[in-house]
Formats: C-alpha cells, sequence, structure tokens
DNA sequence: AAACGATAGTAAAGTAACTTGACTATTTTG
DNA sequence: CAAAATAGTCAAGTTACTTTACTATCGTTT
C-alpha cells in the first residue's frame, strides 16, 4: 500500500525580502516539530474536552483521560499505567482511586499475582469510551475535512510510524 | 510547491483474521490521531528535556519550556502569555517570576502602557535558546532518518497547515 | 525449606503547577 | 470626565504530581 500525501501549497518561507531581524536566528523556535506537535495535540485535547463536558462528563480531566487511555479492557496493572504514563506508582495509585470514586473504574484482585490487582472499566467506564469516540471522531473529521481525507490519513499512518521508532529507541 | 510523502509501507491492519474479541470494538483508542501526536508530542518532550539536562540545564521543566516558547525576543506581555497557554495570569505570573529568580527572563516596564510590564529575556535565557536549538535539532535529524527526509518535512507541513486552520476555527 | 532480593502496592508528607476570588493601578470608551 | 475594560498583584485553595518509608507477596538461591 502506498499512500501519498501533497503538501498544503505554501510558498516557500526563504525570510529572504523582508526587514531582518534579531528575531530570524530564532525563527526555528516557531516552526521545529516538537512545537507543531504540542500546538496540535493541545488543539485535539482542548476539543475533545470541550466535547465530552458537553456530553455531561465534567469530572473528567487531562489527567484523567490519560490513565483511562493507560488501562486495557482486560484490566491492567497499576505499575503498567505508571510506566506507561511514566509517573510514579503512587500518582498511578491517586488517579485511579479517584477515577474508581467517580465511577468509571474498578479494581479486581489479580489472580495470578496476589501482590497485584487489576485496574478495570466499570459499564460507566466502557460507556464513557463510546461516547468519547463520539468527539474523536467529529474532530478526525475536521482535520481531514481541511487537509483532505488522504493526507490526514497519511499523516495517521505517518505518526504511527514515527511512534514505532520512538519506542524502539528510547 | 509540491513535496510527495510516501507512507510507510506497512501491510493494512484489517485485523480480520485474528480472533475478535471485546477489544476490538475499542480498537480506535490506541489510532486515533489525538494519542498518536500526544506520544510523539511526549517522546519529543522527554529527549529534548533529556538533552538540556545534559547540558547543565536542570532548573528547566516543562511548564518553564512553554512559558519560555510563549516569550518573543521583542518581549511580550504576561497576559499574552497567560493567552497563549491558556491559563490564568496569576499562573503565569508565577511562571515568569520563577524563570525571572532563575535568571532567564527579566521584566522591563512597558513604554506604551503603564499598566503592563513586557517580559524579555536575559542573556541566560538568549544562551538557552541557542542550546535548545542543538537538541531540537538533534531530535528532528533522528526523526528524519526514521522517516525519510522529505516525509519529514512535509509532516511538518502538513502539521503547521493543520495548526493554521485550527487557529482559524477555534 | 528458609533466606533473600525483587516486585506490587500503600501511607504520609511535601512540591509544582495550576485555579478562584478579591483587589489596585492604569487605560480606553462613550 | 465617569464608567467600563484591561494589566497585573496578593492570598488561599486544588490538582497532579514526587519523595521517603513501609508492608505483602513473589521468585530465586542455596
Amino acid at each position: 500500500m502506498m499512500i501519498v500525501m501533497i503538501s498544503p501549497n505554501t510558498t516557500p518561507s526563504t525570510h529572504t525580502s523582508s526587514t531582518p531581524s534579531q528575531e530570524d536566528a530564532f525563527a526555528w523556535r516557531h516552526y521545529h516539530i516538537g512545537r507543531l506537535l504540542f500546538e496540535v495535540q493541545r488543539d485535539f485535547q482542548f476539543r475533545s474536552l470541550t466535547q465530552l463536558k458537553s456530553l455531561g462528563y465534567t469530572d473528567i480531566s487531562r489527567a484523567s483521560i490519560s490513565v483511562i487511555a493507560s488501562t486495557s479492557l482486560g484490566g491492567t496493572r497499576l505499575t503498567d499505567i505508571a510506566k506507561n504514563l511514566d509517573i510514579s506508582k503512587q500518582a498511578a495509585s491517586q488517579m485511579v482511586k479517584d477515577l474508581v470514586d467517580k465511577g468509571y473504574l474498578s479494581r479486581t484482585p489479580d489472580p495470578s499475582d496476589g501482590r497485584a490487582s487489576l485496574v478495570t472499566f466499570t459499564d460507566k467506564g466502557q460507556q464513557f469510551l463510546v461516547d468519547a469516540k463520539l468527539g474523536v471522531d467529529e474532530i478526525e473529521a475536521r482535520y481531514a475535512a481541511w487537509l483532505g481525507e488522504s493526507t490526514f490519513e497519511s499523516l495517521r499512518e505517518v505518526l504511527l510510524d514515527l511512534l514505532e521508532h520512538t519506542q524502539a529507541n528510547p
């Protein structure tokens, strides 16, 4: 499979004709890949959270979402959540406790290890996932409309490819 | 100008042959654009912070970087930093105070407005920007090596294009 | 089988990065 | 010029963490 992405048809930003200023030497600050990723990611997060609030999920924060995203339907150990989010076990414990109190998650003893317990979704938690997908789909449709369907899908694949490399080379 | 990005040559993930499970209905969780952006962005942030620490910048946090990124060389008002980061003026004030105490930023009265002051870079702050670029360049080179130069540059342009749309449609 | 180090998790206290509410000093608007 | 808006501060509270110290279970070694 080969997906071809045509980049936006902008004129190259050579900056040669305009008045040179001190800022030019630091123009990279505004266009480096980390910043672009950050800004776009933040836009997505904002839109998603706004949608969730409009659906009545007013008790869900960014941190909550990151914990929920680290929890798989089959159940996930606290330690694995902590590792995945790169936070301490205590921090993960507190966030999970909060989401258990709010009714989205629950904890059951791990049958294969007496020390561990598995964090799982409650019915409410699974319903949250279903509802969250509505917002995600809407945002993706919006992005796809802006970029074009094929460019958007290619963006997804390139990010996935990049992610595989980053995970293989920590 | 037209840049063509060839997506990674992966087999399409149809998931048709493997054992269907409850997880399949929620597989979108792992591949939606928000998550991919988040994970890649976090990788970038981690590598950048690691590099900065190795250069001796042990007093710079993620939040510090976001404030520094919101400050322009010509000087930026506190209010604008707050708006840009979508945090309260008080939070921005505290973060700026911290970076002033650490010697990266300074505040000068705004000649055009008696209420306002401009946040600017000290020499140490400008040196930080120069040093930070080293890490950014290194990470970008790494990403480009993984993706291919043209795909990487196209990724940058697509993100920039997307960002323009998100900013135009808040 | 007892001892030992590693692992899963908790408890409690402290810190970083915020928010909210109340306020002052300027500036802009009508 | 009065009124409303804006730029910023002060103080107190909250969220999302970290650090230090600890218990319980597990796997391994001898």
